[in-house]
DNA sequence: CACAGTATCCGAACGTCATTCGGTTAAGAG
DNA sequence: CTCTTAACCGAATGACGTTCGGATACTGTG
């Protein structure tokens, strides 16, 4: 079972592709990386490799793995948030961090699933959900409800952002098959209204608005009965 | 190369385990992998077909494979929640059908990340959509703003249901590193709420209600313009 | 400059997984 | 009872992430 292989056809005089300089580096890798998931939507280290002009193995000289990639994909999605001002009301303040908060993944549709189901870690990030409470605070609200307000504008964002990457399939006008449709009003609806990236846009403003207002409105009620 | 395998321990007057019924059926086969998700949280072919007793590849004679498994997952969720009466206000109803989109998906945490990139296409789940389309419809919100309003609802509804997979990390208590925390309003935010699943439950009803009173606000707005 | 030590890289191999294939056995129809 | 066929199985295949041992180029030191 021994399998003697050779390089190329000239294995002898053949002008070995030297290795020039540095082929690897992680910022390299991450690159890369992010690339091909743009691009293709998946993340194979095979892939990745080619497309860095080395072999798999090699990889894992400067990342421990498939997952620390991601890790390190996420955090820098998180570094693309960035900082916001804290000195202003905390409805226009919370509306701006959530819209970098999207604008972030909106710029990676493909990586956005592969991120879920842990949350950023990141300084950057942690600070500016620091700041977020203090802004939350500062507004009024509770601090036993920060935490639930935080985690629901969390959920609206990943909710928006995951909107991103699926198929527009229920959002989009199916051929009419026919007979009469089971859903006369809701093909009426889709047909009446903006699709794919667009939907995914407007319906995100217009959540946005809403939960800001409701929770504006759940402010005004609690003031009013203490 | 030629292994010679012998069943058990006594090849010949071994009695035989005979098939005594048919061992795998659709439902048999679904049952099992929902309950493999929800202990294990993953789904190979492997450990269903121990849990079922047979082989992995016999699973394919009644299925075409992993991903058909997962697809008739998500329709069985869809018609987990089922019809809601249709004559009610949009608001109460929309909650209604929330909270049960919610529920359903909270019954089995484990396989929402799995369900994620593909929307529900069961009759079922497509029937209700066009009665919550009615409703709106019928509560006075504009043609072309229901598909948004629905994608907002249903973004919400996700974010929520894979926060109950996630795991609690940032809304989670930190140990006191030693020096002073970079974010001394949070941790204080995060120990004066709820955690685990109770901060799910909790973050949830409170941005349903803040979205639906973000609604009528929208409604009212409207109504005085025009 | 020579040489040692180390970082970097590679091919091959391994374990896990979904899936396919050819053959075998039992269930049910005639 | 016999024949057909669906159900089942073990083995093999191919994709993948990861590990391992060895080769090769860089780096600093005598």
């Amino acid at each position: 079972m021994v399998a003697i292989t050779v390089k190329g056809s000239s294995p002898v005089n053949a002008p070995a592709p030297r290795r020039r300089k540095r082929l690897l580096s992680v910022e390299a890798i991450l690159d890369a990386a992010l690339a091909l998931v743009d691009e293709t939507g998946r993340l194979t280290m095979g892939e990745l490799a080619t497309r860095l002009g080395s072999s798999a193995s090699s990889i894992y000289h400067h990342l421990p793995g498939r997952d620390a990639i991601l890790e390190a994909l996420r955090d820098r999605m998180g570094q693309a948030i960035g900082a916001i001002p804290a000195d202003q009301p905390w409805d226009t303040g919370l509306a701006l961090w959530v819209r970098r908060y999207r604008d972030a993944f909106a710029a990676h549709p493909n990586l956005i699933p592969m991120l879920t189901g842990q949350t950023i870690t990141d300084p950057t990030v942690l600070a500016s959900y620091e700041q977020v409470t203090g802004m939350l605070l500062r507004g009024g609200f509770g601090e036993d409800e920060v935490v639930l307000w935080l985690s629901v504008v969390d959920n609206f964002t990943l909710g928006s952002a995951l909107d991103l990457a699926a198929p527009d399939d229920v959002w989009s006008p199916s051929a009419p098959a026919g007979g009469e449709s089971p859903t006369p009003r809701m093909d009426a609806a889709v047909r009446a209204a903006p699709r794919g990236r667009e939907r995914a846009d407007a319906a995100f403003e217009l959540g946005l608005t809403a939960l800001v207002a409701g929770m504006r409105a759940h402010l005004d009620a609690a003031a009013d009965n203490g």
